[in-house]
DNA sequence: GCCATGGCTAGTA
DNA sequence: GCCATGGCTAGTA
């Protein structure tokens, strides 16, 4: 079973509207707890196939995606197909695309 | 570039 | 020990 914080970090994630993107050090305040961005990448990790989540739409807090390779090209044509754009530098603009929480999606 | 943070995992005894 | 982090500092130009 799952204990109530890694539920919440799993909620937390599954509500990333379509488009949007949030940093882990947010999923973890939302969550809870904001030093919790190591458990952030954990669930991220070994949860996302089990629970369907949306782990594309999770990026660091310079917008940068953290993964290389092939994880780098899946993530980020999943999120360009869903109309998230890159700048030059390679990284998204928070400003345009980042989650601010429920009420202002 | 360095290091605090926190919870899991692999691998040894 | 390992990390899909994050924030703050030192040191160069």
């Amino acid at each position: 079973m799952l204990d109530p914080f890694t539920t919440r970090i799993i909620e937390v994630i599954k509500s990333i509207p379509e488009g949007r993107v949030a940093t882990y050090g947010q999923i973890a305040a939302m969550a809870g707890d904001p030093r919790a961005t190591r458990q952030v990448v954990w669930v991220l990790r070994s949860l996302s196939e089990k629970e369907n989540l949306p782990w594309h739409r999770v990026i660091n807090s310079k917008g940068a995606i953290s993964l290389s390779g092939e994880g780098y090209d899946a993530q980020r044509r999943a999120l360009e197909a869903e109309g998230v754009r890159f700048s030059g530098n390679g990284t998204v603009v928070l400003d345009l695309f980042q989650w601010r929480g429920q009420s202002r999606d």
